[in-house]
DNA sequence: GTGTGTGAACCCTTTCACAGCC
DNA sequence: GGCTGTGAAAGGGTTCACACAC
């Protein structure tokens, strides 16, 4: 395994990261040039001191007295997240979630290109589906399609049941990345990052808060 | 606001709670009838000696030398959550996420209902949609419909430039809860708990731990 | 004066390690 | 003997408060 770029960064400090890159996108194409910190956190509610120390982690962005210039700190923060570029990706499973997520405008206009999408329903694959009509091809052709389009992230919308079986498979293709949407814990084998998306725990948390009140 | 039940629960501990929840029910289903901390483990990727820390928070439910027994626990994180009963939701924009969300069977095998449906769009409004017919209204319907089926949670999937003026008709029907899947913050002026799904935030994530080892 | 950068303090969460009970 | 329950320790993340630079 290479060494990491940057030591230590707490996950929560990342996933900010991705808002400021949203609201300085929209502050961006509003207009403004600078933003300070304090106006950042009036925008997303965060602390101030927080976004601060968010963004030293990674270098020296602002001009004290002024602020952040809001291009330039939305370029650099594109690409710390490494997403100053496209990103291919596979999608594994054409249920009805797969399909908002083929149709998802805001992954597209963010660089993340859906460039195949794959079910074992053999009524399905041979067609184009979705809002960018991406084609749909059956499992066994993971492995030659991720290599054809350098795809390193793959998006998992099976069912559980089928979830574990898939992951052997996308190890196989050499993918770098799961986000899976599949309620149940993969056991990878190799060196793969998996991240989970579960709709039904925030459904319950919110159920607990207002139960609990 | 009345006393909370439990004080200082973290918030993390609620999410996983769901997770137990989740995996007791398979083990229940599977004929387990007791389980351990140490299994709980294995099948989460938890600690152990959290879980048990978890779960002490609402009482002692497990016995000392046996284990949990796996009903029995199941039921007591049911009525902790609130999820020993049904909840009705409505879920406001019916683009290709609200579809997914409506046609989710996952939550409905839990127990949250989507009785309605509401789109600004009025070729929408009137018709049935998803894998169980629910009804569109236009916006206009809400207070009614919520009053009517005693909703509590709302489901946001409109367009980020919608969801803030939504957020309001959403507090006058005096919704108590928003999962809110558009990439926006809202300013609520009522007491009302919003929790935050966005999806572009997780690639973000993703793409990060990929280029930066 | 204004707003960033940052060590230190604070707070919250996780993990350890073992006493306590079946 | 085995596994839970839990105080104590460790670990991380957030917030404070102010020095520093424009």
């Amino acid at each position: 395994m290479r060494h990491k770029k940057f030591p230590k960064i707490p996950e929560a400090t990342i996933k900010r990261l991705s808002i400021y890159n949203r609201i300085l996108n929209e502050l961006s194409r509003d207009g403004f040039e600078v933003v300070s910190s304090a106006r950042l956190s009036e925008i997303s509610g965060l602390n101030a001191a927080q976004i601060r120390k968010d963004l030293t982690y990674f270098g020296e962005f602002g001009v004290r007295g002024v602020g952040y210039f809001v291009n330039h700190l939305r370029d650099n923060i594109k690409k710390i997240l490494g997403i100053n570029k496209q990103w291919n990706l596979v999608i594994i499973g054409v249920g009805k979630l797969g399909q908002a997520i083929l149709s998802y405008g805001n992954l597209k206009s963010q660089g993340y290109n859906i460039v195949a999408a794959f079910d074992i329903d053999t009524a399905k694959v041979g067609s184009k589906i979705g809002a960018y009509n991406t084609p749909i091809y059956p499992l066994s052709k993971i492995k030659e399609i991720a290599k054809k389009h350098a795809v390193k992230i793959a998006i998992l919308t099976t069912p559980a049941a089928a979830a574990q079986e898939v992951l052997k498979i996308l190890e196989e293709a050499n993918i770098e990345g799961i986000i899976n949407f599949a309620p149940v814990k993969l056991n990878p084998t190799k060196n793969i990052k998996i991240s989970y998306v579960d709709l039904v725990t925030e459904f319950d948390k919110m159920a607990f808060k207002i139960s609990s009140e």
